[in-house]
DNA sequence: TGAAACACTGTACCAAGGTACAGACCGTTA
DNA sequence: TAACGGTCTGTACCTTGGTACAGTGTTTCA
């Protein structure tokens, strides 16, 4: 059976090896078997579990959410539905932050509308929107 | 003329006064004077610094881009030019994030498509697709 | 004048997601 | 068996935008 070190682990994920430990501290990965010596043997398993973590992090999952996910995965008491309700909150969370983006975006778009390029900066309408008491 | 201690100036804004200092020790708001006690006195143009600094903030500008843009609301050298190019990038950046969310929330809700709430966890298409290499 | 209520400085702490490093130890190869 | 390089632990540090103290000093009002 092919053993990895830490190092060897992180390089097929590419992460660092300090990233290894910080996700075992953090509880995503399972503290593996060791060496007489003290060094870290992980398996194949191991490595899915680390591509696990590194897809669920672009999907937009924060690290706490990961390991919730990968709770739900081993517990027998859950089912795929505790996994569709994580999802969906995810998604209207990221609907949440495009529309705040989006507002924020349009607000900047406007400023720009009058925007004369030539003007001293102290005369730019962009600060001086800035400057308008709401 | 009207003064303010930290505490006026900050209820005025709606920040805690501590918000306050840490924009002076980050160099985002002008060190005012002191009485003799040394107790800081605000003006009326400290609190219109500090509601363009909430303004700017609410328009998706970090508290260094917005040093930024107070350094050019009073460099003589500079011109509404520098100020619009640096909304610009801001809008880039914004579209930018944007896409990456609109990416992120499709790839989720192509996951739920096969999602069948009764399975159990470990038979999720969601967390299986999460296991997929790339 | 004394007490209450505020302000001062400096430092530590928070979340999130790591990165860096010192000093010690282990494993491998010559 | 020694040298070299990898790994270990623990802790400190980083960014961003603050928040929370403790211990001390100041202002104000009765």
């Amino acid at each position: 059976m092919e053993i990895f070190t830490t190092s060897q682990l992180a390089a097929k994920a590419g992460v660092i090896n300090e990233t290894i430990r910080y996700y075992e501290r953090k509880g995503l990965l399972l503290p593996p078997e060791r060496t007489l010596g003290g060094f870290r043997q992980y398996k194949v398993d191991d490595l899915k579990r680390l591509k696990f973590i590194m897809m669920a992090k672009e999907h937009g999952f924060t690290l706490k959410e990961i390991k919730e996910l990968l709770e739900l995965r081993v517990s027998t008491q859950s089912s795929c539905n505790d996994v569709r309700e994580m999802v969906q909150t995810k998604i209207k969370i990221i609907e949440e932050k495009i529309r705040e983006l989006q507002q924020i975006k349009n607000a900047l778009k406007h400023l720009m509308i009058n925007c004369h390029i030539q003007s001293p900066a102290d005369e730019c309408p962009i600060l001086n929107a800035f400057d308008k008491q709401k």
